[in-house]
DNA sequence: TTCAAATAGTTTGATATAAAACTATTAAAT
DNA sequence: ATTTAATAGTTTTATATCAAACTATTTGAA
């Protein structure tokens, strides 16, 4: 105590900003994805999921810079999906260096069934917010995230 | 292929304006907290430095519901801070059930050195936008957070 | 052409994290 | 007052995650 941080005007607005949209993507986070544990799915399967299902094929390096993940997390997430037959990995015939990950049928039903769920949720979450707010946040968010 | 969803304009909308914020969000994140190893600090450790630095001592339910963790997460994480040294934890007195958190003077100062820094590339970060977006930015994530 | 640099992926070691089962303590209800 | 609820924290088990060191492959430059 009598320790408090002094900011200037910009500091205190700048963290003010930074801590709540923090918050606020934590949160909506949170409440969007209670219902992947009755898919026993993780949040980081169904990321890839997610991402091979709408992108279609996508090597290893791909998914990792995709997701923000590091590439060993990759390594280890996806031997935990291949041993469950939600993926399949191959080796590039033109290239060695990269695997080629593909949904298997199964991974495909998985998330077939299960996005309208998610879209649900997200839909649910975001109408705290008008239609024009939703926007107006993208359009904040796409600026923030683009710096440079 | 084929199989994209075909999502309602509400639908759309959502998940637009929802993967921009978690991807503004971890974008930051990620950029603010990169010189955290240069201090030896998780981002864990951080934020339960920076909570103690901010609110005074705070019990490990108290911390968890602050961080939006878990209190086995807790429990693992104060472990390793307390052995490190940067706080101590000892039974409330009034009611055992508890565990009071405080920084240890080696916890302090650590703290009150890196928080000027982690405020500068705060700042860093959010003057991709003005100082009207940032607070409309502020606004929008608390109504979000906020609901319900 | 050959060797150095870059790239893709794996492994290892450390920390983080949640869920669930558990212990201990306190509060609440009858 | 006694039993039941709720609460705080720990432990266990499983997955996630990164950094760093490593192997294998490809690219590029002298």
């Amino acid at each position: 105590m009598g320790t408090k941080y002094q900011g200037t005007q910009d500091e205190i607005r700048a963290l003010d900003t930074y801590i709540k949209l923090q918050r606020a993507a934590e949160t909506v986070m949170n409440r969007s994805t209670r219902l992947l544990s009755d898919h026993n799915l993780t949040l980081s399967q169904f990321s890839v999921l997610e991402a091979l299902y709408h992108l279609g094929q996508l090597s290893q390096v791909d998914l990792a810079n995709k997701l923000l993940k590091s590439t060993g997390n990759m390594t280890s997430v996806l031997k935990g999906m291949e041993k469950r037959g939600l993926i399949q990995r191959e080796r590039s015939e033109t290239d060695n260096r990269y695997m080629e990950v593909n949904l298997t049928d199964d991974g495909r039903k998985l998330i077939a069934g299960y996005f309208p769920e998610h879209v649900e949720l997200v839909v649910e979450e975001m109408s705290a917010l008008t239609p024009q707010e939703q926007e107006e946040l993208a359009r904040l968010c796409k600026k923030l995230g683009l710096r440079e």
